[in-house]
DNA sequence: ACCGCTGTTCTCCG
DNA sequence: TCGGAGAACAGCGG
């Protein structure tokens, strides 16, 4: 389910739900999640308190007492859930910590595209893809920086963005809406970009997460399809339905194989 | 039955 | 060296 809004939601409940109890028992069966590692890395985490998680764009890092951790990424169908003493396990249970206030804290993956890796905290830092994280946006994004970093690249900004090398934590989503918000075309080039437009690309990005992550706040998680039948996002899964800002059609477009989604009329390809 | 999908990583090709 | 396409992973829903 997860980009940068969703994993911070994800961060805060499991900090709330760890925090000041001593993990009982560990547990994971051995698949995909866990990578090359054993089972038993997994249970190694009993007896270790939580101090606080980390999070770097969709990736946490849990830190435990005695410098231990564990790194979770939710893939796209990953979701950690709380589940009382005696209640069952759901289907796709990838890994339990039972808690010692007799809750157990389960992670549910169905696809099976997400990660638990144990180590050391140090050594967990040290996992190249985890490395190579460019800077999160939140709380505020280096607009120096970034435009730097757009100029040099002639890929579209839709690719550059998802790119987690460059911010980490925009996804297929928030790069739509973000570029909406901005008013610019998706299929333009980094190389095409004005200083001004990097500044308000920044500004569009922070409204997008912060949007997102306010609504995920009150309500329930964010519903993708709402009673009218309209979904939360201003473009997001909205092709050939009008644009929020001025009725035109919106567009679907597939860029790097993932379907993009723009207003033709607010984010024309030049202006 | 077929297609698409909120992510990441790899290969292939120009 | 870079960028783009496509595939793989695995299950669900339309």
């Amino acid at each position: 389910m997860p980009e940068l809004p969703e994993v911070e939601i994800a961060r805060r409940q499991l900090e709330s739900w760890l925090s000041g109890r001593r993990i009982v028992s560990a547990r994971a069966p051995k698949t995909r999640v866990l990578r090359s590692q054993r089972p038993q890395r997994f249970a190694e985490l009993k007896g270790r308190r939580l101090q606080e998680i980390e999070r770097v764009g969709k990736w946490m890092l849990l830190k435990f007492d005695g410098g231990e951790g564990l790194i979770s990424h939710l893939g796209m169908t990953g979701k950690w859930v709380r589940r009382g003493r005696d209640e069952p396990a759901t289907a796709y249970l990838r890994g339990t910590l039972e808690l010692s206030d007799g809750h157990a804290v389960d992670y549910r993956d169905p696809r099976l595209f997400g990660l638990l890796l144990r180590g050391k905290i140090e050594q967990l830092r040290q996992l190249p893809s985890f490395r190579a994280l460019g800077p999160d946006p939140l709380p505020g994004i280096d607009a120096d920086r970034l435009h730097a970093v757009l100029k040099t690249t002639r890929r579209s900004l839709k690719e550059a963005l998802m790119d987690q090398r460059v911010l980490a934590g925009l996804g297929n989503i928030y790069v739509s809406e973000a570029l909406h918000r901005a008013e610019l075309n998706p299929q333009r080039r980094g190389t095409s970009l004005k200083r001004a437009e990097t500044d308000r690309l920044v500004e569009a990005i922070g409204d997008s997460l912060r949007n997102a992550l306010s609504e995920e706040e009150s309500d329930e998680p964010i519903t993708y399809v709402e009673e009218g039948g309209e979904n939360f996002f201003l473009v997001y899964d909205r092709a050939e339905k009008p644009c929020k800002t001025c009725r035109t059609p919106i567009k679907r477009i597939v860029q790097g194989g993932r379907s993009t989604y723009f207003c033709p009329r607010c984010q024309p390809r030049r202006r």
